[in-house]
DNA sequence: TCCGCGCATGTATTCGTATACAATTCAGCT
DNA sequence: AGCTGAATTGTATACGAATACATGCGCGGA
């Protein structure tokens, strides 16, 4: 426990073994916890790797073994407050298996994306989850070379290595709809995502089958581009105001998005939800400590990280057989940002 | 370019070498730069990898030479989003040189804490940066032993093997309340972090030094404990406006509290700043989205994230000497939290 | 007593890289 | 030609763990 400064060799299993008065072998075979050992001398090497307080070397099994114990994420934007929920429950979820988080961050940059990729295969992980929807298959295509698992978040495709886990917008958004529906709206704007992703196309797609499905049409000009992001909701929702004719509620792509409509709003002086229902996507913390507190459709971190985990095990044990095609579909919490639609609005 | 589906072994240097005609030494020599290799020699090997599509295994050169180019952080809480935006930069400044983020979280429990340094070690880390204010120096003991540069942050300590950098916060609340003053409040509050916790202690005494250096005192009155989440400081905010003589203004530990606060004062009918004038610290985007716009002290995540890599640097290429004491300093952010002391209250 | 079998443990090897050291080449000069 | 030293390139090795394989020990049955 004291504080040995004049180490000048890493505690190894055979320096272990030699004060053991057994073999590495024994100590490899204790630590792993095999049942061919002996209890007694397992007992005894439990003592020695105690007292030395003895921490392994995994990077000697990955070498050998090629297995790292660790699974590799890959997101667009950390300062996105979706991301950090999901990783906490990803993480929790690994360390309880004696696994790795490998993190990796792309800003939206295909460069970026090509090199976590490859920090990703020099990392030698057992799987990677993808979550920087704007993959291009080139991008990841030498995850498949080297054989590593993949699993896809919202990109509706498996193949031959990978899983893919879908969020279920369709159903998410009915729910938000038909309650903006049920308080009397039938003007409802969309902010929607960055054009050229694929989901912000599957957003957009969900958004308007919903609408059908409460037997409402859909209007382009109730609809905007943002990014994702606050500064793109609050410019989307002061377009989406010079418009002559106004929805009276809008559901928007994320809820960071929706945070930049309540921005832009109290700008421009508009009561929520007097005046005007917010609906987000995400169920981020935070939602809930707005002014006034969003409702959201909520998908829960911890079952989209489980079912990752969930795809990439199997992956792992299923090489080169195609994937999972999971889903997670979210609840629609409702909190003080929609209310009835405003008298002078009814039909 | 294609997907080989049946590559029995990993591609290595040797089977480069062997490809090109050299030897893995050369290879080796190429890949990493040295100038002892001809030029000719050197394009022509360049081609092979490149043909090939080899991508190195750093695994190898850890296990061998016990660096690893990997560093490692440390939080309490990955949710917090001035974490997130310390930890953009921080991966963006490691992946320009190559290095990798060891990520670890301990949601201020001591076991979880005692096992991310575990882990550390185990991926042979170049050095860790310590963020999780409650560590124990015993916690950290076994980075010491492993003589793994340590960068903690505001623990305001330095020793051998061990740098810190030390967050202003004297300075950063004396220019709160320097503001707060010349808007003509008198009665501040503050709402604190977890009790227990040295940076909580750090922080109210840099606030009281701030009231002291404005000819304020430092009323226990005008204080609460919160939990550095927007919960604790909604909690903290409703008791501080049970008491019968009320601050006018409140000053808090961090952003999160403070949108606690924002939120305890909506749900009471209190204008802000109308009524209560706000400020936080950190300074972390989202100050920016709620309502109203938050006035807080902003600390430079990437100044810090630079501080941070500055003295791993100079701990790693100085093993077993003192390490540095760096400091990072915030700027003032005054937006609409913020305002004149109600014309009751003045004196 | 001795054989054989099973349990317990030990020995040897491999993973891919960087580098110390050895070997080779080659130009320049006498 | 022969020598010298610099410029290139090659050979051999170690890092630490897991495991295939070998070995040894003890005990029961013939």
């Amino acid at each position: 426990m004291t504080r040995n400064s004049h180490e000048s060799v890493r505690l190894n299993q055979r320096i272990v073994a030699k004060k053991a008065g057994v073999s590495s072998a024994t100590v490899s075979r204790v630590i792993n916890g095999s049942p061919a050992v002996k209890e007694e001398t397992a007992k005894h090497v439990r003592r020695i790797l105690e007292e030395l307080d003895f921490i392994p070397n995994p990077i000697a099994t990955t070498l050998k073994y090629g297995r790292s114990k660790t699974y590799g994420v890959i997101i667009p934007d950390i300062t996105n407050p979706f991301y950090p929920e999901f990783l906490r429950n990803f993480e929790e979820a690994l360390v309880e298996n004696d696994f790795e988080l490998q993190l990796a961050t792309t800003e939206a940059s295909e460069p970026k994306l090509v090199n976590s990729v490859r920090r990703m295969i020099m990392r030698q992980v057992d799987g990677v989850v993808v979550m920087a929807s704007e993959y291009e298959t080139r991008a990841i295509e030498p995850l498949f070379n080297h054989r590593i698992p993949i699993v896809t978040v919202d990109r509706r495709r498996v193949e031959e290595g990978s899983s893919d886990v879908a969020i279920d917008f369709e159903d998410g958004y009915r729910k938000a709809v038909v309650h903006l529906r049920e308080l009397g709206h039938e003007r409802i704007g969309f902010i929607g995502g960055l054009i050229g992703i694929h989901t912000s196309e599957v957003r957009l797609d969900a958004f308007r089958q919903a609408l059908e499905f409460s037997g409402l049409k859909y209007d382009p000009k109730f609809t905007r581009t943002g990014d994702y992001r606050v500064a793109g909701g609050d410019a989307a929702m002061r377009s989406l105001l010079k418009e002559a004719r106004q929805p009276t509620a809008v559901v928007t792509v994320n809820d960071l998005s929706a945070f930049g409509v309540l921005r832009a709003l109290h700008a421009c002086g508009i009561q929520i939800p007097k005046q005007m229902s917010v609906i987000g996507w995400d169920g981020i913390q935070l939602a809930n400590a707005v002014y006034p507190a969003l409702t959201t459709v909520h998908v829960p971190a911890r079952d989209l990280a489980q079912a990752c985990i969930k795809a990439l095990d199997h992956s792992k044990a299923n090489i080169g057989r195609r994937g999972l095609q999971l889903s997670v579909r979210g609840s629609l919490v409702v909190r003080e940002s929609t209310g009835t639609v405003p008298a002078r609005n009814r039909s």
